[in-house]
DNA sequence: TCAGCTCACACTTTTGAATAGC
DNA sequence: AGCTATTCAAAAGTGTGAGCTG
């Protein structure tokens, strides 16, 4: 089924600690799949930026972070749809996502309250075209859109409510719209994306903190489109999706039925013509060419079988359609109010307390249908499809159950680990960042079996390493002691943690030798080891035991021919001055050209990619583009036999493919180090996850170019607090909580959740047109409220 | 010319107000 | 008067296919 290998480019952002971390269901301990570089990023970072001083954590805080997990309810039904190569129709007015985001949360503190989160990052800078049955990258990613976060409806709630019902996120839209007003999720079409759920805990709405996790399930990869391309992907939403179920075969709506409306038409078409020619009723004559699948003569013969009232086609007959098709003209849909309006006030930030209180009605409201429809679950998936083909080789040994059977395995952020990320910690998230335990457990760990990134590296990315020393590795495995259950380890992150593939990478003439970094990196070449201790390599369970056309996305063809060499690195514009000259070609995502630099420190906001040639630019910053370069033979690895066209011979020893956490962190402390500055941080005091500095480098706008996605949030801006709600408590937050740091603004929109007079639903994360503050980066919000 | 997108369509499910019954 | 169950119309979600666009 999807997963790593499916997606090469599928690389969670460094900052996306959390997503770094693997905690096997089994596991008693998180897997710290962050490399060690993590600590030399966060070292190289200038103090400014450095993570806030841990919030003391409170009794009631310290919740069981070891145990929270989340299993995707609705897992075998996004397994049918994943072995086929999953595709999500986005429209501009925004298009439900189908099989819908359910699972179930627990370990969670009963008492505390937690926000969850769902974002959908790129996997990796491609687009794709469906040619041959299959879909193959056809170029460079298109440019990076504004960041959305769609706040579960229910948040904040307490870990009570989340764990008493299935956590629902099927009101969440996608768009293509780029200028869309209503809070959907903007995404464009033919792109690979990557949903991912996040858990914060959050004392109140403005207080996150006390640790993150963030869920990724594989399976839940899908291709956007504005029509269907794979037929079987239609014949199974047809088959699941109870709305579609007029298009079955059964339906009023099937092609049967369609043909006879159509024929129907046509004749009564043809009747009217006989009318004004005076010409006698026999328009069964006149019937027009049968089509590619129905022969006029079956045309009629439908008409006549299924329309026994249809009444005889004689003259001046109207057919009772043609009354209906005048009357049930589609009336303009009014704007969905559940839906915030946001896009109109992207430049500004701010959290309207107010405004959400006003709508506690309506909150209510919404609240109550949310339930309604998180209690309906999706239809009994009864595919017509086995999982065969796909899933034999995806999930082999993963009963399609009810609860998700797939492994365990965290994915990276896709854009971050194409890049060398790991240097780069967030900027967004200090007191998410501070307050995570685990981190400093798992950084106390011995560097290569405790390592996050060896941890990952080993689960995560069944992409064999450039050296011939493994081979592939399954991302996921079905008899994996995980499955079902994708745990990972309390981010030190926000959700909005920056995932892009902007992070600085050795420059792009360092390519090879960062892929003979990352081959030679000792971890990297030991594919198989031990997750914390657990043996994850013994027995079929091991992702080296994984067949390369295991975990493969279907139809994927990576044929992307201007494979992309690595980009430039974040890193090195943020540790260094500025040179007239990018190391390595800037993204073209975004018009890296015109970078916003509001945020950044002086000597970074002089950096100028004014000079990164069109070409340059679409190379990108990502290391995706090594990844995709890299990661096409292994890519080709995970297809289907029947869809798969790339050499076979490839598949034995792929190129290594950056998209896993480690590698990108090996490669970057490998080569980085030189290059960081003395100012970094010193992440002793923690794992690389806690050690993140608060400033994350992708809240750059120059630094965070538009193809590597940064979902970013700026919760807690001191400046922003007082205006916020004032009203609230004065539970001053804790000065780590609102250090200052560049980021994105959190924009908060209508809360639908009537118990809360928090008024917010979805967050919207600017990269650019943020304006330049003494405490950070954030938008204006001019104090209107926003929702 | 064609791939991709938009829109209207018909159908279905969901939603919520109105109504009836207890 | 208050509560619950039922009914029904409107709203919303779905894939399809024609037409448009670059």
């Amino acid at each position: 089924m999807l997963s790593v290998e499916m997606y090469p480019g599928l690389t969670l952002g460094p900052q996306r600690i959390g997503d770094c971390f693997y905690r096997d269901r089994e596991a008693p301990a998180h897997m710290s799949l962050f490399p060690p570089a993590c600590d030399m990023a966060a070292k190289a970072l200038p103090p400014r930026l450095l993570a806030p001083p841990t919030i003391p954590s409170e009794p009631a805080t310290k919740t069981p972070k070891d145990d929270v997990r989340m299993e995707l309810e609705n897992s075998s039904l996004w397994k049918q749809f994943s072995s086929v190569g999953t595709e999500m129709i986005i429209t501009k007015k925004g298009r439900r996502m189908f099989p819908g985001l359910r699972m179930k949360l627990s370990g969670l503190n009963p008492s505390l309250r937690y926000i969850l989160l769902l974002d959908i990052v790129p996997l990796d800078n491609s687009r794709y075209r469906f040619q041959g049955g299959g879909w193959q990258a056809v170029g460079g990613a298109e440019a990076r859109l504004p960041d959305r976060v769609f706040i579960h409806p229910d948040s904040p709630a307490t870990g009570a409510h989340w764990q008493g019902r299935t956590i629902s996120f099927h009101y969440a839209k996608l768009t293509n719209n780029t200028l869309d007003s209503q809070g959907h999720i903007i995404l464009h079409s033919l792109h690979r994306y990557q949903p991912r759920v996040h858990v914060i805990e959050a004392r109140d709405v403005l207080r996150w903190g006390g640790g993150q996790h963030s869920f990724v399930f594989p399976e839940t990869q899908f291709l956007t489109v504005t029509a269907y391309q794979n037929n079987k992907i239609t014949e199974l939403k047809i088959s699941a999706n109870p709305f579609a179920k007029g298009f079955r075969e059964d339906g009023m709506n099937s092609k049967k039925q369609r043909d006879a409306r159509q024929k129907r038409k046509i004749s009564d078409l043809t009747e009217t013509l006989d009318i004004v020619n005076c010409d006698p009723c026999d328009s069964a004559e006149l019937l027009p060419l049968p089509t590619s699948s129905t022969t006029a003569a079956d045309l009629q013969a439908l008409a006549l079988s299924s329309l026994p009232q249809l009444a005889d086609p004689s003259c001046g007959y109207r057919p009772q359609e043609v009354t209906r098709y005048q009357d049930t003209l589609v009336p303009e849909q009014p704007l969905d109010l559940g839906q915030a309006f946001m896009a109109s006030q992207m430049s500004d930030i701010g959290i309207s307390m107010a405004n959400g209180m006003q709508d506690a009605p309506r909150s209510e409201v919404a609240n109550s249908i949310n339930e309604r429809s998180d209690a309906m679950g999706e239809p009994a998936y009864t595919s017509n499809f086995p999982p065969a083909q796909a899933n034999s080789s995806s999930f082999p040994s993963a009963p399609l159950s009810h609860s998700s059977s797939f492994s365990s395995l965290p994915i990276p952020d896709p854009l971050a680990t194409s890049a060398p990320q790991p240097s780069i910690p967030p900027f967004d998230y200090p007191s998410i960042l501070s307050s995570s335990p685990t981190l400093h457990s798992s950084s106390s760990s011995s560097p290569v079996s405790t390592t996050p990134s060896l941890q990952q590296t080993t689960f995560t990315f069944p992409t064999p390493p450039p050296s011939n020393s493994s081979s592939p590795q399954p991302l996921l495995s079905s008899s994996s002691p995980s499955a079902n259950t994708y745990h990972t380890i309390p981010e030190t992150i926000g959700p909005h943690t920056p995932t892009d593939a902007s992070f600085p990478a050795p420059s792009s003439a360092c390519q090879s030798g960062l892929q003979h970094q990352i081959s030679t990196h000792p971890v990297l070449t030991q594919p198989s080891q031990p997750l914390q201790g657990e043996g994850i390599s013994s027995g079929n369970n091991s992702p080296n035991d994984q067949s390369p056309a295991a975990f493969i996305y279907p139809n994927i063809l990576p044929t992307n021919p201007d494979p992309v060499p690595i980009a430039a690195q974040l890193l090195f514009n943020h540790n260094q001055p500025p040179a007239p000259t990018l190391p390595c070609p800037l993204p073209s995502h975004g018009g890296a050209t015109s970078f916003a630099f509001p945020s950044v420190p002086p000597h970074m906001q002089n950096l100028s990619f004014t000079n990164v040639s069109p070409s340059q630019a679409h190379a990108g910053l990502h290391l995706q583009n090594l990844s995709h370069q890299a990661s096409a033979p292994s890519l080709a690895a995970a297809f289907p036999p029947s869809s798969f066209s790339y050499p076979p011979s490839s598949l034995p020893h792929p190129p290594f493919q950056p998209s896993s956490c480690l590698a990108v962190s090996s490669s970057f402390q490998q080569s980085a180090p030189p290059t960081y500055p003395q100012n970094f941080p010193n992440p002793h005091a923690s794992s690389c996850t806690s050690s993140y500095p608060s400033v994350d480098i992708g809240s750059m706008p120059q630094f965070n170019p538009p193809a590597p996605y940064r979902p970013e949030m700026v919760l807690h801006h001191p400046s922003l607090l007082p205006q916020l709600d004032p009203s609230l408590p004065s539970s001053t937050p804790p000065p780590a909580l609102y250090q200052t740091f560049p980021s994105y603004p959190l924009r908060l929109c209508q809360d639908p959740h009537s118990s809360l007079s928090i008024p917010f639903r979805h967050l919207y994360r600017q990269h650019q047109h943020g304006h330049a503050h003494p405490q950070g980066s954030y938008l204006d919000m001019g104090a209107r409220p926003v929702f």
